[in-house]
DNA sequence: CATAAGTCTTTTTTT
DNA sequence: AAGACTTATG
């Protein structure tokens, strides 16, 4: 075969010849030029900008392929994904091209995994290092929220001033731009950046104790370790020859310094610099509101002198029909370098726009779109995309309704329910001990005589000695004012956690010693099962049936992971860590960290034979042959919270555009003229992103009622009206139409942005440098500007 | 201390 | 509409 390719003219240190344990011709001469080229890259940085829908999965995989078949050792290479499920089909489809009879044994080491999954495993293995104990438990938001609160009242601070929400996300942006506590408090001068400073300090020290990390932690304290120590840098180096990194657009500062650190950036005069390769879009950027940079990507030629750049702008995936709406929205952006997108294949339906009445009569027509489709397609390859979890529900009742089997991607909504959080929270105290939040939720679930009071006496002590909640449980004699009887519930509790973990030992003969039969017990003996049994009876009501049915789900997922999980390929345990512990504790571990670190995008399984649900985030980097996207609308999409500055408002346009993008062959975009917010029907404008599809790229039907029928219908099904009460007709709301600019006397200037009818009504400001502003318009000061 | 009822508020997106 | 939070009552 012949490629006009140069394989390696500028290296120096050429890597081994190929040693033709796979067939070189296979892996190569399907794909195309610059494909072939990224593939052939292997040594020096290397930017792969990969526009939707280009091949670059296939370009991954066969590069890190290549690199094995060129002799570099699978333990060497590490690639980096968004998630979970992204890096298993990686890690499947490396496997298959290597070793199609299954031993498995090319790929033997290979690391692929998401950030946040391997900062976990090195934070275990480098732990003291980090100033962290290796048993640390991964705290979810709720956790967070909890603890936030608490070291918000340990300030002597109310949360009505300062809110846990807004203080949590103050302190998650300051992490991910690598700021820690004290940072943060050197570079505040103003009194609320001064009290947020004080509650990131309460809240790092009280995470400390609770022997916890949060999201955030995981990357700023592995890319602290790796910046302050030399040894776990070198270590780190030596192992990871070759770094790969996914989605390279959404990655922020801390992953940014992470990989850094990993591949170094110290280029000797002469050599080629690191063997680093970033592949991403900086048109699919989604995440700027969690602290993704990008000009990570952007900036990548001057971090990494000298490297390559590859741009794969061919689509495979879309008609040309898809990709010319595409095309003209997102050309729409300014901050953008134009990189033209372009398509082999030919023709394909125009993209279907319909203007729905309300979202119930959307969502029946979705379901009917879907139907349709069906007699072609399988349900397996249709999905739904919204911008809010709210906007699922509708949906799922007309999936039901027109009997469409159907499956919403939310990775973490099993483990959130109430009845899987407290089992789940008991299963933490016995791994974790110091937990305190997981302790503060189960030591009184089922109710057993440990109320409030107790427990804020307990935690007060444990805070004035310095100790673990837990051990002030140990002895609660010493705790003063606390009554007998609830000492002697908390020495019953003690007992029931000592039964499950032999005092911390996990050894003796009545000790569990397998996960299946320790979360067998666990749910059984703390009460939850008979609690939960008892309610069921009680109220014969079919959601307590179902949390029945929820634990004993828990229950035998431990018991499947237990069977999958290899000790030996166990990342934390196989990193080390601490090797000591008991094995039992160590599959523990690694079953809260992998409950832990679920993403939503996991939980799509194409084998359900289902249409998919899904919010445009979770859809980044998958395909479908129908996507319908719903709730188009000026508020929604693009959302009302993102619509005060340019950058925001790009970044909506690039989420629409994401979600474009997904659809094969048949897409179809609908809005609501009418939409109920959080109760209240509420008016709607199309969003603008329809507009800037393209005339000539859309086929737009109208399928609401026109405006007048529009009011009399929604004051009807406003249903709850008082008897008698005359819907007010929408005179008063006419005076302010959509768009208009109000004044207000306190808010001052501002534009419409939405008006509601019904006995309420309503009318939404975005008023300048405030924000959204929801008002009631009979009362509302406004006055026409 | 436990529970029920009543009031208030509301992150959109996620590892 | 749904959940978090507060207060009243036994």
């Amino acid at each position: 075969m012949d490629f006009d390719v140069p394989i390696l003219s500028d290296s120096e240190e050429p890597p081994p010849p190929p040693t033709g344990r796979i067939d070189l011709d296979a892996l190569l001469n399907d794909l195309t030029g610059p494909q072939r080229e990224a593939v052939l890259h292997t040594e020096g940085p290397l930017l792969v900008l990969a526009a939707a829908g280009s091949g670059k999965t296939r370009v991954i995989t066969r590069r890190i392929a290549y690199l094995i078949h060129c002799g570099v050792p699978a333990w060497q290479i590490l690639a980096l994904t968004f998630t979970n499920k992204a890096a298993g089909e990686m890690r499947e489809r490396i496997h298959a091209i290597l070793s199609p009879s299954g031993d498995g044994r090319a790929v033997r080491g290979l690391t692929v995994t998401t950030f946040h999954s391997l900062c976990a495993r090195l934070l275990r293995r480098y732990a003291e290092p980090a100033g962290l104990k290796p048993d640390f438990t991964i705290y979810d938001t709720s956790d967070q929220t909890a603890l936030v609160k608490k070291a918000i009242e340990t300030c002597q601070l109310s949360t009505s001033n300062f809110p846990a929400r807004s203080v949590l996300t103050a302190i998650s942006n300051a992490k991910n731009d690598l700021v820690d506590a004290d940072a943060f408090a050197a570079a505040s001068f103003d009194y609320t950046t001064k009290v947020v400073a004080r509650v990131y300090r309460a809240y790092t020290d009280a995470m400390r104790r609770a022997n916890a990390v949060d999201f955030d932690d995981l990357l700023l304290l592995t890319a602290r370790v790796l910046a302050r120590n030399a040894d776990v840098r070198e270590e780190c180096r030596r192992r990871y020859q070759y770094l790969l990194v996914d989605e390279y657009q959404d990655t922020n500062k801390a992953q940014f310094q992470i990989a850094s650190l990993i591949v170094g950036t110290q280029t000797e005069p002469g050599t080629r610099g690191p063997n680093f390769c970033a592949v991403g879009d900086p048109d699919q950027a989604i995440y700027g509101w969690r602290g993704a940079d990008i000009s990570n990507i952007l900036e990548f030629e001057e971090h990494y002198p000298g490297a390559k750049v590859i741009t794969l702008g061919e689509n495979f995936r879309s008609t040309p029909a898809i990709l010319s709406a595409a095309d003209t929205l997102i050309r729409i952006n300014r901050r953008r370098k134009h990189k033209p997108l372009f398509s082999s294949k030919a023709g394909g339906e125009p993209v279907e726009v319909v203007s729905c009445n309300d979202e119930r009569q959307e969502a029946a027509i979705v379901a009917h779109w879907l139907k349709e489709r069906h007699t072609h397609a399988a349900w397996r390859d249709m999905a739904v995309f919204y911008r809010t979890n709210a906007l699922s529900r509708v949906m799922e009742d007309a999936l039901r309704e027109a009997n469409i089997p159907y499956t919403i991607a939310r990775g973490t909504a099993f483990y959130e329910r109430e009845e899987v959080k407290n089992a789940l929270a008991y299963l933490r105290v016995v791994a974790n001990p110091a937990d305190s939040v997981s302790l503060g939720r189960i030591i009184n679930v089922p109710t057993r005589g440990i109320g409030a009071t107790t427990y804020s006496r307990i935690e007060a002590a444990a805070d004035q000695t310095a100790v673990t909640a837990f051990e002030v449980l140990r002895r609660a004699e010493s705790v003063p004012d606390l009554t007998a009887r609830a000492a002697g519930a908390i020495s019953k509790f003690v007992a029931m956690v000592d039964g499950w973990t032999g005092g911390g030992s996990f050894m003796g003969q009545s000790v569990p010693h397998t996960l299946h039969d320790l979360v067998d017990r666990i749910v059984k003996e703390s009460g939850l099962e008979s609690m939960y049994k008892a309610q069921a009876a009680a109220s014969q009501n079919e959601s307590d049936l179902e949390r029945m049915e929820n634990l004993a789900e828990l229950v035998s997922s431990a018991a499947e992971f237990e069977k999958e999980w290899d000790p030996a390929a166990d990342p934390a345990a196989a990193a080390g860590g601490d090797s000591s512990a008991p094995p039992l504790l160590a599959l523990l571990r690694a079953y809260l960290e992998s409950i832990a670190l679920v993403a939503d995008a996991d939980a799509v399984d194409p084998s359900q034979g289902s249409v998919t649900l899904m919010t445009l985030h979770a859809a980044k980097g998958l395909e479908f042959p129908a996507v319908a996207i719903v709730g188009l609308e000026e508020a929604l999409l693009p959302h009302a919270r993102e619509m005060e500055n340019d950058a925001a408002m790009e970044e909506e346009r690039r989420l629409c555009f994401v979600g474009i993008t997904r659809a094969m062959r048949r897409l179809l975009m609908t809005h609501a003229k009418y939409r109920t917010i959080r109760g209240i029907p509420e008016r709607t404008v199309p969003s603008r992103f329809l507009a800037e599809l393209g005339k000539g790229n859309t086929i737009v039907s109208d399928r609401g009622r026109d405006e007048e029928d529009a009011w009399e219908h929604d004051s009807r099904s406003g249903a709850a009206h008082a008897s008698g009460a005359s819907p007010r007709r929408p005179g008063a709301g006419a005076a302010f139409p959509v768009g208009c600019n109000v004044r207000h006397p306190q808010f001052g200037i501002g534009v419409v942005q939405t008006v509601t009818g019904g006995a309420n009504a309503r009318v939404s400001v975005l008023f300048r440098g405030i924000g959204l502003k929801t008002l009631v318009l009979e009362f509302a000061r406004l006055s026409k500007v």
